[in-house]
RNA sequence: GGCCCGUUCGUCUAUCGGUUAGGACACCUGGUUUUCAACCAGGUAAGAGGGGUUCGACUCCCCUACGGGCUGCCA
């Protein structure tokens, strides 16, 4: 017998971009879905109305778009399933597993009050909740599920363990609002049964709320799922994330430059471990990803080990590849898109340029000369390298080069040779070089930065320097 | 306030009663080197505090401290 097919999800509510927090709750749901061959699915929760917008929605999924996450099937909206979740309620009612209440909002507002104020737990506890429906107003009505009063509730989650809630702790909670509109509670659970949701990985702000929504679960008669409920992330100071930590939508980073696969590679990391696995493709992620590798202290950002795995996975992509990705991240950061010319430089010059960068800026930076175009103006610590004595050896060098076939052999065997003849070391000869082929001091190699600009553009910089 | 969850190097973590407490990032030192990186080698660095249980606790139990979550006709 074969187990049956594993579904999750991820479910965020479109009021706003999709943070870094959200980003790795559905890079774990994605990871368990696709390294068993199973279903992952995106639900947007958009019942409320007055903060969900379409722009969220659609920064959510482009979001998910560059870190990678594809999900099966049509993104399904949870308001488009109102009429069914209603019917839900209406189920319950028949059940007998909830029923209707009349209390206003603001008589349990007043209670909840003086509740708090007595210090004591302000718990409402319906007068409806065993009323004979004969003696039911005709007045404005909430449906509210009937909850067990008595024992405890438990979760068996697979990251918490088992964890136990008191039914006494617990409210008559309200499926279905006045204007017959459905809570989250009954949303979520009515949502994840019909769409087969075999494991809920999420937050663990969602901890207590699992036990509540069992209590639905039950009170329809379903399969409860799988619980998973993950630390969320802090910032670099321990703090909740916040605003002031910059940097919070996932798009951001895309515009800072980290590349998707680094980004995947390292929220993978944050709060959850195989042995000492650090580095990893997504593939392999999928085959090691499993549920009790996830920690359940919350973890922290931090920014330097994102970009050591990023520069990892920018060294390990292939060429075409990372250009393709390079060019997505200048439109996205808003700087000038390349020329033909300088595609085709990069293109060539990305064997020695990806294994110094960790994120695009820098393999931008470590393009410079490869970028620029003549003249060059050299920077001050540059153009010190070329004095009259330099110009003259680079002019006997020019010479050496205008002939001969132009790889790494023959370069290697020319510099050697006319810094011999001149007199100097090596080191002499590479500084005005690297002057006169970029302009500055810090570059790749004088050999790789020849190879990639090519023997005519070489002997031109060495023409003007 | 009540309920629930958490706490191993600065950071991410391994450990599932017996280890010199391991790895990675960062940091420091050295090496390689035509520069800057990258890379290689080595090093510094941890079980929140207090009680138990046990021949033996980072590991199990209790208390305290600290952090977090929930306690809505928000999700």
């Amino acid at each position: 017998m074969s187990s049956p097919q594993i579904v999750t999800r991820f479910a965020p509510s479109p009021t706003g971009y999709l943070h870094i927090g959200g980003g790795r709750t559905a890079l774990f749901n994605w990871l368990y879905a696709r390294g068993r061959g199973g279903k992952f699915l995106l639900r947007i929760e958009d019942t409320d109305r007055e903060r969900s917008t379409p722009e969220a929605t659609a920064a959510i999924l482009r979001g998910l778009t560059w870190l990678g996450l594809d999900w099966d099937g049509d993104v399904v909206s949870q308001f488009d399933r109102k009429d069914r979740h209603a019917e839900v309620a209406h189920q319950m009612l028949d059940r007998g597993t909830a029923y209707k209440c009349f209390s206003s909002k603001e008589e349990i507002d007043t209670f909840r009050a003086a509740e708090e104020a007595a210090g004591r737990y302000p718990l409402f506890l319906s007068p409806w909740r065993d009323a004979d429906p004969s003696n039911h107003p005709d007045l404005p009505y909430v449906i509210r599920m009937k909850a067990p009063r008595h024992g405890e509730t438990a979760i068996d989650d697979k990251v918490q363990g088992k964890v136990t809630f008191q039914n006494d702790q617990l409210d008559d909670m309200i499926v279905l609002r006045s204007d017959l509109t459905p809570t989250y509670m009954l949303a979520v659970v009515v949502d994840d049964h019909d769409m087969g949701v075999t494991h809920v990985i999420r937050g663990d702000d969602h901890l207590a709320n699992a036990a509540r929504q069992t209590m639905v679960y039950q009170a329809m008669g379903w399969d409860v799922p799988v619980w998973a409920h993950i630390p969320l992330i802090h910032g670099p100071d321990g703090k909740k994330l916040s605003k002031r930590h910059g940097a919070l939508g996932v798009e951001e980073y895309q515009a800072m430059g980290y590349p998707a696969a680094g980004m995947r590679n390292y929220l993978t990391r944050l709060g959850w471990a195989k042995g000492d696995a650090e580095i990893f493709t997504s593939d392999e992620a999928k085959a090691m990803f499993d549920l009790d590798g996830i920690g359940r202290a919350p973890a922290r950002l931090d920014f330097k080990k994102l970009e050591h795995t990023c520069g990892q996975h920018i060294a390990m992509a292939e060429d075409a590849a990372l250009l393709a990705e390079l060019l997505a991240y200048l439109a996205v950061a808003g700087k000038p898109a390349l020329t033909d010319l300088q595609r085709d430089l990069m293109r060539k010059g990305m064997y020695c340029l990806k294994d110094r960068a960790k994120t695009f800026p820098e393999l931008l930076e470590k393009a410079a000369f490869a970028l620029v175009s003549r003249p060059i103006a050299p920077e001050p610590a540059a153009a010190a390298f070329l004095d009259s004595v330099s110009r003259g050896i680079l002019q006997s060098l020019t010479l050496q080069l205008q002939s001969g076939t132009w790889d790494k052999a023959n370069l290697e065997a020319i510099l050697t040779q006319t810094a011999t003849a001149a007199g100097i070391g090596f080191g002499k000869l590479a500084s005005p070089l690297r002057a006169a082929l970029a302009g500055r001091t810090a570059t790749p190699s004088v050999y790789d930065m020849m190879l990639v600009l090519g023997r005519d553009e070489t002997l031109a910089r060495l023409g003007a320097a």
